[in-house]
DNA sequence: AATGCAGCGGAACGTTCCGTTCCGTTCCGG
DNA sequence: CCGGAACGGAACGGAACGTTCCGCTGCATT
């Protein structure tokens, strides 16, 4: 039962089976993300693996769900903290839209969430990208370049917004994502704010929090 | 077989029948807008009616959902129209998104495209919607209100956005939809374009007919 | 070379869900 | 008083899906 260094086994069982982690993380990513509740087995067929090679790596479909979840949370926050690191307010806000927005972390997460129970992990990451939104946007807003009636709410909205487009294959979508969040953006910049004042107010965060509690 | 006038018969089980015909359509339209693919019953129970009523009128769930969307292009033609009659571009053009979006039209048609197979008369509604379109973005541009980057296929996507706005009741929903609203209106205005140029393009209209056609 | 077993593909199973049909009942209209 | 229109809801048939299970393959160990 000698453990065996992993750069010696490049082919083989143990290697296929390293490569299959990977396959079934990034099918399940796409597919999950192209169709939130899709059936288990459209994963496996996007992966080139058997059912089987599925459930020996999760002992169901929940607990595939909620790594994915887990996963995407990850990704929010480095983007987020990769995008504090930015010099320029303003920039760094951009940044950090564009970054959420290009690896569709929302439908990672929020597309997800409702569909397993949250561990405290996902509490915990979501409570860290929400500080880390908050950071973001009021750094933006102090120096002047985001209008001031947008709460940090707000942005989830925004990304749930983008999140739906979802017309033709993977590159339009993304390439229509950015177009619409230029236009977001230009409606965020805080000169827009004088074609008037924004009507209701933002979700609260509790709100949006109640999104994480199985509903369907 | 003397058809009797319809204010007599205010009781009775004529009377019930056409009062079912309105409380079913309107029970449909609530569950559908909420839920595009929810079961037959959910829209039986929320009219409070058994399910052979609905089966009375309209011969299968596909049928009650083409009627609904042919509902829906109508209602989107008549805002359209009455936009058209206000003096100011501009104003027409907000009063026409304002329109689209509080009633909630786009979950009336488009979601509901692709659930089942169109008429001509779908088809021809369609047209005169996308003319419609056409010609009220167009007026505001050429007023200078709107800026010039933007097509008239960027409006179904930004109702598309709007429509993915579902948290709450539908009195906070259509809130949220309201303020989400006036901030793509302040990155719609033409001055806005000073913030920088849209990237990528529209979509073209054969993209977004596509989704009339049954996929899922 | 023999053998044990990790890993796998996919058929099979049980359950849930949903559209549609059908039957017994009610009660208006003539 | 009776025929039948309208209705409520149980029953049916089938599709879809998550999960389990079985038989096979081929590497690793002896």
């Amino acid at each position: 039962m000698t453990e065996p260094d992993v750069r010696d086994v490049l082919n083989g069982r143990r290697a296929q089976a390293a490569r299959n982690d990977g396959a079934i993380l990034a099918a399940a990513r796409t597919v999950f993300v192209a169709e939130p509740d899709a059936p288990i087995g459209a994963v496996a067929r996007a992966a080139g693996v058997g059912i089987s090679a599925l459930y020996r790596r999760y002992p169901s479909k929940e607990a595939l769900l909620a790594t994915l979840c887990l996963d995407g949370l990850r990704q929010f926050v480095a983007i987020g903290q990769a995008a504090r690191e930015v010099a320029d307010p303003w920039e760094g806000f951009v940044e950090f839209l564009r970054g959420i927005v290009d690896a569709d972390v929302h439908s990672l997460t929020v597309y997800l969430a409702g569909r397993f129970t949250p561990t405290p992990e996902h509490r915990d990451l979501a409570m860290q990208a929400a500080a880390l939104t908050d950071g973001i946007l009021h750094r933006a807003q102090q120096a002047g370049a985001v209008r001031d009636d947008i709460e940090s709410t707000d942005l989830p909205m925004i990304y749930e917004q983008l999140a739906a487009i979802r017309l033709g294959n993977a590159a339009q979508i993304r390439e229509l994502r950015r177009r619409y969040l230029d236009l977001h953006l230009a409606g965020l910049r805080s000169a827009a704010s004088s074609y008037g004042s924004l009507t209701g107010s933002a979700p609260t965060q509790a709100e949006l929090g109640a999104r994480w509690n199985r509903s369907t």
